[in-house]
DNA sequence: ATGCATTACTTGCAAATGTAAGTATTGTAA
DNA sequence: TTACAATACTTACATTTGCAAGTAATGCAT
C-alpha cells in the first residue's frame, strides 16, 4: 500500500461529491479523450490541434475560416493559426473567395485528403475505448443524453 | 439569414456525424462548462483555474500537495503553481509536515475557507444550467454512464 | 554508512493561448 | 458619395502551459 494513507481519513464524502459532478466527468473525460487522441494521431503523424479542423474539411471543404471554426465552436484567431498550421503542413490551401475579397476558402490538397481519410479510424478507435465499458445500448443513451445537454437536436425526424 | 448560405449544400451528413461522435460532444460540453463557470466565479472573484483545488481543499485541507494533485487528476507542476497563486490571493497557506521536510501539508486559510464556501452553490448552479434541458432522470443516467465511461464506481455498492 | 533509487516539489524555457487591437473589404443608410 | 458599421481575417503582446531538467529529502539495499 502507499505511506500517505493515513491522510485519507474522511475522503470518501468529498470524493463521491466530486465524482457525481457532471462538470468534474466531464472535464475528466476531456482530458482523458485528449490525451488518448494525442497518442492515436502521432501514429499518422498529425498534431491534435489541427485534426478536428482536418477532419471538418473532410467533410466539406470550399467553405471559409469562418464557418468552419462555427462548425466547431472554436475561436476565430484560433481557426486562422490552424489554417496557418495546415498549410505549412501542406494539408490545406487557402483560394480567394471569388465573391469576397476579404475571405478565402479552404480546400484540402491531395495530400490532405489522404491523411484525412484516416481519421475517422481513429476517432472511432479512441471513443471506443473510452467508452468501452459501456454496452451499445448505453454508449447511445450516453450520447443521446449529451447531444440533449449540448441542445444538439439528434437528427432523428421521424 | 445570413449570406454565406450557399455553402450549407450537403453538410448535414457531416453535421451529424460530427454531432453524434462522443468526443466532439464533451470537447464541445468541456468548453461551455468553462466559460459558464469562468462567468459564475467572476461574481465572487475566484479565478477558474484556482477553484478546483479549492474546492478539494474545502472538502478537506491539510493534505500535501501530491495528494491534492492526484484527486483532480493533475499534474503536479500545475498543483504547485496553483498553489503559489492560492498562497498569493491569501486562500491557502503551505505548513511544513511534520514527518517529511520535503512535503507540505495546505491548510486553507479564514479567508479561503469562506471563498471555498460559496463554492458548491455555483458549481451546483453551473451544472444545472448546462443540464437544464434533462429531467432529474436523465441527469442521473447521463452521471452515472459517464462515471461508468471514467471507470469511477458509483459507490452504491447493494 | 554509503550509494542509488524514489519521492516531493520547483523552475527554465519554448511553445501555445487568449485578448484586444489591428488591417482590409464590404454593406448600408442618409 | 460619403460616412459609419459590420464582416473576415490577422497579429502583437502578455500570460499560461507543458516538458524536461532541476533541487532537496528520504527510503532501502548492501
Amino acid at each position: 500500500m502507499f505511506r500517505g494513507d493515513y491522510l485519507m481519513t474522511q475522503v470518501p464524502k468529498a470524493k463521491a461529491a466530486r465524482e457525481g459532478s457532471f462538470g468534474f466527468l466531464v472535464q475528466l473525460l476531456a482530458r482523458d479523450l485528449d490525451a488518448r487522441m494525442k497518442e492515436a494521431l502521432k501514429e499518422i503523424g498529425v498534431e491534435v490541434k489541427i485534426f478536428a479542423n482536418l477532419m471538418m474539411l473532410y467533410e466539406e471543404d470550399g467553405i471559409n475560416q469562418r464557418a468552419l471554426g462555427e462548425r466547431l465552436n472554436f475561436p476565430e484567431y484560433f481557426t486562422s493559426r490552424n489554417i496557418d498550421a495546415m498549410v505549412e503542413a501542406g494539408y490545406v490551401e487557402r483560394r480567394q473567395d471569388p465573391n469576397s475579397r476579404r475571405s478565402y476558402l479552404i480546400f484540402l490538397t491531395d495530400k490532405g485528403r489522404e491523411k484525412a481519410s484516416q481519421l475517422p479510424a481513429k476517432i472511432k478507435a479512441v471513443n471506443d475505448s473510452v467508452l468501452a465499458e459501456l454496452t451499445e445500448q448505453e454508449k447511445a443513451d450516453v450520447i443521446k443524453l449529451l447531444q440533449k445537454a449540448a441542445k444538439i437536436s439528434d437528427g432523428t425526424s421521424s
